[in-house]
DNA sequence: TATGAATGAGGCTTCATTCAT
DNA sequence: AATGAATGAAGCCTCATTCAT
């Protein structure tokens, strides 16, 4: 091996510890809640030193943050992925966007009370602020297609980011009810509950006819 | 001034002060962050010692507990309001409830941070279900309320809480909404907004006519 | 006891305690080095726990500052005493300071690296500066008395100040090498050579004869 | 290019390496202050790598002790270089010897802090006795001198280490002051200040004459 | 030989809770 | 009952040093 090869070798385990100790963290602090998960906690389940985590985060909060900007990403990619394909359908978008923010709701879960605890702080403004950026890229997106769809005369013509902020909501309020101890006793129905929340979210900004209530 | 009364007074001045701390409590958690508030912090806060916030609840989560308690209890005081008065408006109901959860937003997103802390947590359980039976007992006088509208054709047929949680999911989102640093920058016209949400919100369960989309 | 008396006792041992602490961290730093004395080293030798030392001192550097400005204090009395005295001589004032300074200069050096470290760190800088105004105020005390031996001719006529800090230096090069464990070795006769040095300050800035070599 | 000159081109690589680092960790010790260099900063200022730093020196307390050792042996080329010459002036060696010790006061001070830290260690006895044994052949040096002018009736006569420590305490002071923060405030006139510093530490150990004060 | 990822002991600090007065 | 000094477990982070490649 040469030893070009031994050291992108190198640069590549790197990477991947990187990313391992950013999916255990995730699944310790969906499963513990990221207050008791201590950052030893992390390096004992990735299998490593405490040590080590820090060559790859500077602090505990970095870690929180990397996780978030890993989420955008990802939804980056659902809209990436439309748009390489032929086929803009907005309907498909919609679908597309509700089934990753429902897909893994102890995830979402999960950034949403970092959201609280880490925007408020001072440390690594830097990543905040590249996390919102990716944000208002994703919300571009999203903008820009149901504008589309406003246009067409198929949703009210209010201004766009009303449509996906209502969506927003109601997918963020599905989220935190599928997590509720307390409310989820009540939902016997679950697929049928959340079908008939879909049903609404899809309808919920269409154009009214006249003859509604 | 009898023995008698001077017992009652100091009985009433402890519950006083009890419901002091809790309020204090509640202030300083929403605007610096639960993690933040020290005890001592609230003691500072009331006016009073460490020590002796220990006499009123027997550990921090006790206090955190207790609020969420009293906060379900207040939204029971919508139910009885409305079941007092002869007048049972299904629709009164559903505004009054919207109403009393968008009110005050921060501390329902506190509440919301809270449930999961907690609810996890071994350290009260008997608080838990407290909470937990007050919140089943509201849920029976909207649950109840829907049923009504659903018989009375005005509501779609599924089982009465799908309507209830689409409703609460909906204002659950609308809270986070209203608190996320980042999605507040795009939403320029804030009471058109939340005008529009209502609108859905009060719309989002109809009965569909036939030539809806 | 009243309850008065009781209070005042509480603040008067708190206060004790504060000095206990101090006494007992300076004793550490010298014998073993700032750097290898741990906070709880100086919880153990006083006899208390860690987290009671954070009671007193917000951090351990402002320990090391409290020490220093103790120091300058105690050298503050050395004038108070002076000039409460009807005595204004000079010349004994030169040997109190002298004495002072020389008089634990295990101290003395402890200070003097605590200088270096703590002069340029953020931390406490209002302590910082308390500890320099008082350093003023020290300095003015030696300066107008030395003003006072130059305008009667008995010392050269430079700026008051070469003379205070020419006696500074040697001092303070004196208590350097009672301390290198290297220069020791060489200095047999202590009170000898310390008593040319001595007699080295007091004749240094005097004015010269005009036979002098 | 043969072997052997391989060889000794690496061999020289090596020395020079060596060389860089003390010169790099010398230069960030001042800046930064001892404690706050890591062995990793060295390394990146050098270019290298951490490992590499650790073919050349066993421990970080070896680099300190060899920029002592060094500092020392330059001291002695003052000496060498006096002697050499013809002229064995001792004026000229105090001279020297002085602006020696007062051309890179920031290095000096290095030292002075070093010197507390390091000799109370057991880490490298040996390279600790190295440096004693060098300052002690340069002590030698300077009594040899002193004691010629005692002898010309031009000193007083006290053992002749009394006139190198006064001068070395004076210059140490000296040092000491050009250091702090806050001294240096109160000294406007550095020229004139060092000046007259330089002219007591050339006359303070002269004979006196019988109508000095 | 050079490297730099990995390590883990150890330091500082926080804070919920206890308890003697 | 009220107090607040005392506690110490526990967390985060640093960095000199090692060692496999």
């Amino acid at each position: 091996m040469s030893d070009l090869q031994k050291v992108s070798q190198k640069t590549l385990d790197f990477r991947r510890r990187e990313e391992d100790i950013l999916q255990r963290a995730q699944e310790l602090f969906i499963s513990h809640g990221e207050d008791k998960v201590t950052v030893e906690m992390i390096a004992d389940a990735v299998g490593i030193g405490k040590g080590t985590i820090y060559k790859h985060f500077e602090t505990k909060d970095e870690i929180c943050l990397r996780l978030m900007i890993r989420y955008e990403e990802e939804l980056a990619q659902v809209f990436i992925r439309l748009v390489d394909g032929e086929d803009k359908d907005s309907a498909r978008l919609a679908k597309d966007y509700f089934s990753f923010r429902m897909n893994d709701p102890e995830r979402y879960a999960l950034f949403d009370r970092l959201e609280h605890k880490l925007t408020n702080t001072t440390s690594c403004p830097e990543l905040v602020k590249n996390l919102h950026e990716i944000r208002a890229s994703n919300m571009d997106q999203l903008t820009a297609i149901v504008e589309t769809r406003i246009s067409e005369g198929k949703l009210q013509d209010v201004p766009a980011y009303f449509h996906v902020f209502a969506a927003w909501a109601l997918a963020h309020g599905a989220v935190a009810l599928y997590h509720s101890k307390f409310y989820q006793e009540f939902i016997d129905d679950k697929d049928g509950f959340f079908d008939f929340l879909a049903e609404i979210g899809i309808r919920m900004g269409n154009k009214r006819n006249k003859d509604d209530d």
